[in-house]
DNA sequence: CTGTTAGCGCTTTCAT
DNA sequence: ATGAAAGCGCTAACAG
């Protein structure tokens, strides 16, 4: 046909076997030059790079999926959103996820499923069997997981978001220290002359919830502070507000409520909102997630910040390191909470300007 | 090797020669059974759905992706979620995307891309290179919007949630009637017996903006009332709780405040906050868009909620119309959103219990 | 260091 | 109605 490239390459349709006839070489030869440089005289692999620039070649992940049984995906399950909770904003955690993703040359695949851990576990089946899915990230890990032990019995690389709450230590995980982030949050509102601390978290059937209640217990017994005002409640706006109006009737009432979830501290809010209390000059308030909401309550909601584009990215480097047969033991990342310090849980009302 | 299946199948590993052999036919005529029903003997037929059934053998995707150039995968875009904004739950869409996408027998795979237009249609031309996406989603579209361009001068099946401002005929889409919502905003503030209704929406470069604010005009003039006290301002909080302060602060002020956004609307709720002014009782106020936050503040935001999961539904099917050559005009759906009514919209304080 | 051979699992010809 | 052959684009294994 034509000795130099001219125009735009038809789309899609540039295969390896074009480029090693633009590069005078073996079809091997490109692969090599793009997988195992160093097999390849640096001279021709100049050359190949060259023609592969010049023909703006992608190599054809399907057909690499199907000779290497790998597909450069990695799966995640997305839950069904609940739109009464203000939860971490799943939507950032996706699209760092997805970056990370990329950046690292694979891509995010959504794996959609109903009827609980079995059919997640039916679910990711399928999709290995019809795909060849290189990679699981989970979320949400609980005590026994049996996603966990599917993941493991199958031999597929994944990395959880959550620790291993039974102390699995051959399961790779990134999680966020809640024990640290609540004795913050309580240190915070003690710094504030606050000696009535409660704490409203969830029931004990939540590691989640243990471990950021015991931060509570941390603060308050380094300081001396009572511990008896605290209420443990399945999260939602409703039983927030219940407890709080519990706790705000005790005889020796609190003064500043933590909570385990922004939901939670939402739910206090619109008790004080109906005892014509306000927040943060009458009783302090934090929170945990920086849900959107917190930043758009009046007043802001003192909260904690999860490092989540940190997360994204340690999540996607130990499945890579577990992909690439890295034999070091698996990754483990405990990341430190932000606390977001708003007119919620300060006496003096910072008004507007 | 043995003559009934025993045990699980060693994952992933069921292939149609396998299927094959146990129903004693030819590969070919697996395949066929599958995808093309009639040009096999119903008799054969049944036996090869059993050895399918009993082997629980999955076509491979890869290989078919290779052999078919159809990888069943349809690509999303995510754009960074802005923690500032009280946005519609984008967790959600995406999950209600990916079930329908499950449910017509596709995946949805997550598109990575910085660099605005720019950037997204390189992203979108390197992912049909390496993968052979089936179909594209695309979000928020604008007038002379670059990747519809790109996309159909690729030829790839694409469908928008968000119309063709420029009235292009030949693209699937799937919207929202903001203007239908506005108005029904309106005129709910108006029943309340409101004379005084302000708007703050967004600039006119939003073609999305204009479309609410017709509706608030609907609203107006088909009851006579004045239309002197809007606003358009970028989405955001501050500016919201800003045009709020302006329109409060008229020498006939407002007594109730239609939004373009929950996000605007939360900053209306600042600025009575900083003035000591109730939702509700003394104003009314509006958002659009249903963000998780606006059943979490208190008092709750009245707001219009999307119907997304029907959105995604939609979406879905227009692409999977087009990629079966489906030659009947593509898809356009307009949908209504639904008004939902809270305490902010309300003068009777309808307190606790 | 480079090229040749073979085959991943599937489906579109084309025979039978 | 069914089977055989060929090939999608790529790379591991083996020569040379």
């Amino acid at each position: 046909m034509e000795h130099s490239s001219r125009g735009p390459v038809p789309h899609g349709h540039v295969t390896l076997v074009q480029v090693a006839q633009r590069a005078g070489v073996s079809a091997q030869s490109v692969s090599n030059a793009l997988n195992n440089p160093d097999r390849v005289a640096p001279e021709t692999r100049k050359r190949i790079l060259a023609a592969v620039e010049e023909l703006g070649y992608e190599p054809n992940l399907s057909a690499r999926a199907l000779r290497n049984r790998s597909s450069s995906l990695i799966a995640f399950k997305m839950r069904p959103a609940r739109p009464d909770k203000a939860s971490m904003l799943m939507d950032d955690f996706l699209y760092v996820l997805n970056a990370s993703a990329v950046e690292a040359g694979y891509h995010l695949i959504l794996c959609h499923a109903e009827g609980g851990q079995a059919g997640e576990i039916k679910a990711y089946r399928d999709l290995l069997k019809k795909t060849s899915i290189d990679a699981f990230i989970l979320a949400e890990t609980h005590r026994n997981d049996d996603r966990v032990a599917a993941l493991r019995s199958w031999g597929v690389p994944f990395a959880a978001f959550g620790r291993s709450w039974d102390g699995d230590d051959e399961m790779a995980w990134v999680d966020v220290d809640g024990r640290a982030g609540t004795r913050a949050a309580t240190a915070h509102v003690a710094a504030q002359g606050h000696t009535r601390i409660g704490h409203i978290g969830w029931p004990d059937d939540s590691e989640l919830g243990q471990d950021r209640r015991e931060g509570w217990l941390d603060a308050c017994r380094a300081r001396n502070l009572d511990t008896d005002l605290q209420a443990a409640v399945v999260d939602s706006l409703e039983n927030g507000r219940q407890a709080a109006h519990h706790l705000l009737d005790a005889a020796r009432p609190a003064t500043a409520l933590v909570c385990a979830s922004d939901t939670l501290a939402l739910g206090v809010m619109r008790a004080l909102h109906e005892r014509g209390l306000r927040p943060g000059v009458d009783v302090a308030i934090t929170g945990y997630d920086d849900s959107p909401t917190a930043a758009l309550v009046s007043p802001g909601l003192t909260t904690l910040r999860q490092p989540i584009d940190e997360v994204g990215r340690q999540l996607i480097q130990a499945v890579d390191n577990l992909m690439a047969g890295d034999p070091r033991p698996p990754h483990h990342v405990l990341l430190e909470p932000e606390l977001i310090v708003r007119d919620s849980s300060l006496p003096g009302r910072r008004d507007t300007r």
